[in-house]
Order: C-alpha cells, then sequence, then structure tokens
DNA sequence: ATTGCGTTGCAAAA
DNA sequence: TTTTGCAACGCAAT
C-alpha cells in the first residue's frame, strides 16, 4: 500500500535535525521525490539582529545537514527570498503534492506559515505540520490551565504534569524507511542551491570570535552523549549552583542546538529521564530536567502573549518608566562601565556568543534596574545579535524576569557587580581572561580596580580613567535610587490597575494591605 | 479572605 | 554562621 504517488518538500526553519523529526518523515512517506528545502530570507540577511558567530553557527548546521541527508541519497536545497514565493516558484517547477513542516509558534513564524498555508491552498500542495520543537502542543498546555498562559513556573508544571509525560523522540530515517524515494540532483546543485559560505552571507572575518561551538546535528548528539556520560553530575545538577565565571562552561552548552533544532528537546528529556531511573536525583526547577521545562514555559508564554517582547502593549509586563541614555547603554554594551565583572561578561558574549546564565543575569540587572535603569528592550535586542542561542521567546521572557517586569518581583533583589562574581571566582581569573588590561592587579582589587592605589595601578601598567574605564555609575548609590523607583512604578501599576480617582479617603477597601504595602510607611513597629 | 510559597541577592546585625 | 532589612506579586491551598 505504499504507492508512490507523491512528490514533496520539507520545509527546515527550526528543527534543523534528522532525528526526532516527525513532519520530516511524513515528507519521506509515499514520496517519489523528497526536496529538503531551507528558505534563507534575504531581508534577515540585511536586516535581522544576527551577529556574524550566529550566522557561522547557522551555515555550520545547514552544511552537517545537507551531510547528513547526503548520506539518505538525499541534499538539502538553500533557496534565497521570501519563503511564500520562493516554495510557490518550486511546487511548480517540481511539481510538488505536499508540503511538511514543524510547528513554529513564534508569531512572525505563524503569520508567515499562514500565508505559506494559503498559497499551497491555492496551488492544491497538501500541507502536513507536525509539534516537534517542544515537548508539547503548547496551545493544549495553556487549555489545560484554564486557557490563560501560566504566568508561574508552578501553575506551568501543575499544567504540564496533567498533560502526561512528552511524546518519545521519533528516530531519524534510515535509507529503508525512504523506500527508495531520492531527490533529483542537478549538476548545478551546489552553485544553485548550496549552503552559503560566510563571504556570501557578508560576514567579515574580523567579527568572528573563536569557534567554541560547532553547529548542527552532529556535534548537538556529540554534546548531549558527551553530558550524559556523567551520571552523577546529572543526577546532582542545580543550576543555581553552577558556575557564571568558569573559564570552562559549567553547563552544558545545549542551548544554542535547542534554539535551532540540532537537538530535540524531546530526545534530551527523556535521556535525562533515562539516566534518573533508579537513582536519587535533583528535581525542578533547578535540576537538568528542570532546564528544559523552563524553556517550555517561556514558549507557552511567549505563545498566547501579545507584544511580549516588548513592555507596551504587552499584559504581562510591568509598565516601568526606563530612560534612555546612549553613552550608558554603549558602555555596556562594549564592556566599558568599568566595572570588570559586568565588563568581562559583555566581552565573552561579544567574542563568544554564549554566557553562562548567571553572567546573563549579572549583566540583565546591572542594564535594567540594579544600576543603569535602561530598558529591558535594549538588553534583548544585543543578547538577540551576540547570543548563539538567542531564542526570542526565552530571551524577552528572561529579560522581563531580571528586570522585575514580570513572574519575578522581588525587585531588591540586586545583584552586586562586585560581590557576586567573587564568591565562585575571588582570583578573578575570568576577568582576566577577557580584561587582559587587569591582569596584573592583585586578587584584593581586581573586582574593583578604581580602589588601587594610584602606585599600584602604575604597578599595574592600568591606570584606571585611562587604561580602563572608572565605573559609570556608582552602584551603592544608583542601586538605593533604582529600588525606589522600583517602588514607585509597582505602586503606580497598583493604583492605576483599579481607578485613579480613588487615592483619598473614601476608599476603605483592603485598607490594611494598603497601608502595610506603601513603601512609604515603612516604619518599625514598637 | 487569608496564608504560604516561589530556580539563583546583599550586607549588616545577631 | 545564621538571621534579618529591603518591601512583595501571582497563584494555590486553606
Amino acid at each position: 500500500m505504499s504507492q508512490k504517488c507523491h512528490k514533496a518538500i520539507h520545509w527546515f526553519r527550526k528543527g534543523l535535525r534528522l532525528h526526532d523529526n516527525p513532519a520530516f518523515i511524513e515528507a519521506c512517506k509515499d514520496a517519489s521525490e523528497l526536496y529538503p528545502v531551507f528558505v534563507l530570507d534575504p531581508w534577515f540577511v540585511t536586516n535581522a539582529n544576527v551577529g556574524a558567530n550566529r550566522w557561522r553557527f547557522l551555515a555550520q548546521t545547514l552544511n552537517d545537514l545537507d551531510n547528513n541527508l547526503k548520506s539518505l541519497h538525499l541534499r538539502l536545497f538553500v533557496v534565497r527570498g521570501n519563503p511564500e514565493i520562493e516554495l510557490e516558484k518550486l511546487c511548480k517547477k517540481w511539481e510538488i503534492t505536499k508540503l511538511t513542516y514543524e510547528v513554529d509558534t513564534e508569531p512572525y513564524a505563524v503569520a508567515r506559515d499562514k500565508c505559506v498555508d494559503l498559497k499551497m491552498d491555492n496551488l492544491g500542495v497538501s500541507v502536513v505540520k507536525c509539534i516537534s520543537h517542544t515537548l508539547f502542543d503548547i496551545h493544549k498546555v495553556v487549555k489545560v490551565n484554564g486557557g490563560k498562559a501560566p504566568l508561574t513556573y508552578q501553575s506551568f508544571q501543575t499544567a504540564a504534569a496533567r498533560m502526561g509525560p512528552p511524546a518519545q523522540a521519533v528516530a531519524s530515517p534510515t535509507l529503508q524507511d525512504l523506500q527508495g524515494c531520492r531527490t533529483p540532483i542537478a549538476d548545478t546543485h551546489d552553485k544553485e542551491f548550496g549552503v552559503p559560505t560566510l563571504k556570501d552571507l557578508g560576514i567579515c572575518s574580523e567579527d568572528l570570535g573563536p569557534n567554541l561551538f560547532q553547529g548542527g546535528e552532529t556535534e548537538a548528539l556529540e554534546r548531549m552523549e558527551r553530558h550524559l556520560k556523567k551520571v552523577n553530575w546529572i543526577c546532582a545538577f542545580e543550576k543555581p549552583k553552577t558556575e557564571p565565571n568558569s573559564l570552562v562552561p559549567s553547563t552544558t552548552v545545549l542551548s544554542p542546538y535547542l534554539k535551532f533544532g540540532c537537538l530535540s528537546a524531546r530526545l534530551l528529556y527523556h535521556k535525562i529521564i533515562q539516566v534518573y531511573k533508579g537513582k536519587k536525583h535533583s528535581q525542578p526547577p533547578v535540576s537538568l530536567l528542570g532546564q528544559v521545562l523552563w524553556r517550555e514555559f517561556y514558549y507557552t508564554v511567549a505563545a498566547v502573549t501579545p507584544n511580549f517582547d516588548k513592555m507596551e502593549g504587552n499584559p504581562v509586563c510591568k509598565q516601568i518608566p526606563w530612560q534612555e541614555n546612549s553613552e550608558h547603554l554603549d558602555a555596556w554594551k562594549m564592556g566599558r562601565t568599568g566595572y570588570p565583572f559586568i565588563d568581562a561578561i559583555m566581552i565573552q558574549l561579544r567574542q563568544e556568543g554564549w554566557i553562562h546564565h548567571l553572567a546573563r543575569h549579572a549583566v540583565a540587572c546591572f542594564l535594567t534596574r540594579g544600576d543603569l535603569w535602561i530598558s529591558w528592550e535594549e538588553g534583548q535586542k544585543e543578547f538577540e545579535k551576540l547570543l548563539l542561542d538567542a531564542d526570542w521567546s526565552l530571551n524577552a521572557g528572561n529579560w522581563m524576569w531580571l528586570s522585575a517586569s514580570a513572574f519575578f518581583h522581588q525587585y531588591f533583589r540586586v545583584y552586586s557587580p562586585i560581590a557576586f562574581g567573587k564568591k565562585t571566582d575571588p582570583n578573578g581569573d575570568y576577568i582576566r581572561k577577557y580584561l587582559p588590561v587587569l591582569n596584573k592587579f592583585p586578587a584584593k582589587f581586581i573586582f574593583e580596580p578604581w580602589k588601587a592605589p594610584l602606585t599600584m595601578q602604575q604597578a599595574a601598567s592600568c591606570i584606571i580613567g585611562k587604561d580602563y574605564p572608572k565605573p559609570i555609575v556608582d552602584h551603592d548609590t544608583v542601586r538605593q535610587k533604582n529600588i525606589q523607583k522600583m517602588a514607585a512604578a509597582y505602586a503606580k501599576s497598583k493604583n492605576g490597575a483599579s481607578n485613579d480617582v480613588k487615592d483619598l479617603a473614601t476608599s476603605k477597601k483592603r485598607p490594611s494591605s494598603d497601608a502595610s504595602n506603601s513603601p512609604v510607611k515603612k516604619k518599625k513597629k514598637a
């Protein structure tokens, strides 16, 4: 009953892998010809917020995908242009009858796919979509949560638990699975449809950092297996206890692979469960499995919250009067704040494209509610450009978390740009690596070199204010001011949420709570 | 309606 | 070394 009745395109977008790719399997079914396609939208090349390191990661990923397809006697077709238009052209050219792709819940993708679906409908091409980027059908999670986005990890976990375990990962197709289905390849394939080089993408080599994380499914699976072998480490893993400033990553760095779908989150999920089996192990939210669930949490909220990557018009986001300051923003971006821990992190980010989660916390807090009082949207843009793992839902969600705009509200917990890094790196080796200009300072002053006496600065060949900047703000001062500003913004949103007019005495509703919560009323009792 | 709790702060006081 | 001040939102359990 396997009639070869289809000529199919599988459209790769995320999900740049062959394992656990049910939509790709669907394309193989009953197909005489199969065309794996990746559409490179030139608009993205010129306008999107993608830095050189992530372009390289994507190019490596596409090359790896093409190589893995070759072993199935298939090839990847990279085409340039608007997906809607290019796919239509290809469907006509190749007489396609079936298009398959993986569901993508990001707003731009939803809109794009809607247009493509319409076009395919007009062409009489059947469209098959499968869920494999997330653990669950996240709209079902929302439904189970009473039709609204879960706003806490707990409520997400409750909803997720009601979903039952995520589906098992689907195996990669074999030559047998393909049953002789082939990709017709022209001699001109590489010229016409080859994976673009960095030169094609307009990437200058001076913008590239060291190639620490090779893109692609092959490396993703190897990296995963390497970590899964460390059974004790997996079972004991607690994210908050991993070090933000270790010289080799203290976590798995699977995030870039999950972002592009080089690695299936479901596969990782079930592999971790296997390692746990019969052993005592840490629990969500801090466990390794808990990290996969955090990803799912943000994907879920982001999919059903309008304007999730903005403050205005975003119903889950606290409205806070951030201020613009392009000098401070540039200093933060370029690692010139005068706080070595912050600057070292930003330089690692710029050079290498990955920083530890807690390092992200430190610099995000510094930019927003901690020190500079600049909008989290600015930080979000910079992370989007520089992070290999920049993932729309997670990036926006985490920036709101850190700026105490959503999910997290204890805004008086402010990371110290001096104390936080010292805990796990008292000698400042991390700072010395990324800010070699400070290398000759003794440990006592490496986190606050402006306090070193001038003779010591001279001995270190680094005069603060000349060879390395003075702090652009005084942390202790701005921290206190900013906590007060946060209190004011919170109070305003509370009042504004109900009614402006009622301020004076008439409101007898919840008098005790109003009084006790008011920041002005801070009196010691008795 | 009220209470308890939540992935990851810090520094001074006890 | 542990506790407390900073001043606290959303949700689930009671």
